[in-house]
DNA sequence: GCAATAGTGTCTATTAGACAATATGGG
DNA sequence: CCCATATTGTCTAATAGACACTATTGC
């Protein structure tokens, strides 16, 4: 095993997985491991591959939100790839780090039986010490997820089916950490083809109705 | 063996060279292979992962690089990992894709013990049919790298060391593919903490002497 | 009418693109 | 002086940010 260990590196796909909470707060998924190695510890959920049943990281990634989340098929996206042979105790390892986005109201999700406990976290202040590169790749993965937004994508894989634009905006807001501004905003959405007016209305509340939207479909972001 | 490849992916490192030719063109490194798998075929250099050498994936790219060029200590960026089952014919793969630019007037590739033939080929239109998924690779990598410039990186790494403005047009002309006005690529870079002014001058043939410039040291791209 | 939010309009400072004008060397 | 390029300046259209204004519902 120690042998093999040395000329084959271990290769896994690490995930954060991020959300909005009901305050429209930015959340990322960590989780208290139960196994080796690290047991107790926090850390992104993550898992090794398994060329049996993966036909790409890809799919590693998918089975392991689909081990944490009931949501059948998140937004996923590829963030960079760190390796060496002392980031994982287990020795050389390369890891592939993912973001995916959850819709707001999809079910949250459900501890494991390979974990002791999940937790939504602030992704800028997580409240546990993250193992590993973890702290690192959190860092890395929220710094790719405001590039897009600041670039102009929309994160519409966070939002329910349906959305107002201001749920948008607040869906913004929660990832870049700043307000912005409201007239700005809609301006830029003129020029948007992501998403389409929806005939139905909202009507919640004491406020005016909003106009309700969809994503287009087979968008990128 | 078969077992190992089995449970153990191949892992390696593929990388994009780029450099400009004398008439400042954009051109990239191809090889052709000498060995399996697709012997006689064309392809990014690459090598597998040597867990006993390498402290990192970035190490099996310089490596790759070092073997092909008298280069030192190219600029290496990292752009994306693919995985699967079949784009191997050894098995599972595992590949990390780096773009790396080489200064113009650096000694060109040389071939090496492993590759029966290298060739500087246009990036968009590459002579040979890349095997294995390089091709997309290769447009992934392009495409990567005339993101950064249109974001305002300057392809610094792509000159000597020291270079005049033009020089520094032309070059990201190179990479974009067309044309850019004068007067604002040089209105843009008096913002920029990436370069500057050298007291020396240039004398060449007939024009008006230019300024020449230098790169900042420690600057990421 | 009032509260609260949706949706629109306006003004301005900044910027990119196009392009003109000037500067400076060799021959 | 002429040529070729370096370097700078100018004009304009487009844009982002700030902020004010109007619209529409429930109560």
């Amino acid at each position: 095993m120690s042998e093999s260990k040395r000329l084959y590196p271990i290769v896994n796909a690490d995930v954060a997985l991020f959300t909005l909470d009901a305050e429209s707060r930015l959340r990322v998924l960590l989780i208290q491991r139960a196994n080796n190695p690290a047991p107790k510890g926090w850390a992104l959920p993550g898992g090794l591959l398994n060329p049996e049943v993966d036909n790409s990281l890809d799919d590693t990634a998918l089975r392991v939100l689909a081990s944490k989340t009931q949501v059948a098929l998140p937004h996923l996206e590829q963030v960079v790839t760190h390796s060496g042979p002392d980031r994982d105790p287990r020795g050389w390892s390369v890891s592939t780090l993912y973001y995916a986005l959850l819709p707001s109201n999809q079910v949250p999700a459900v501890a494991g039986n390979k974990t002791e406990a999940i937790e939504w976290a602030d992704p800028e202040k997580p409240g546990h010490r993250l193992g590993f590169d973890h702290a690192q790749m959190l860092a890395k993965a929220l710094a790719t997820l405001r590039d897009k937004v600041v670039r102009g994508a929309l994160p519409l894989h966070l939002l329910p089916p349906q959305f107002t634009i201001t749920e948008l905006q607040r869906a913004c807001e929660a990832i870049l950490g700043h307000e912005l501004d409201k007239g700005a905003f809609r301006r830029q959405l003129k020029n948007s083809v992501a998403m389409e007016e929806v005939p139905g209305e909202f009507v919640r509340g004491p406020p005016r109705p909003a106009q309700l939207f969809r994503a287009v479909p087979n968008l990128p972001f």
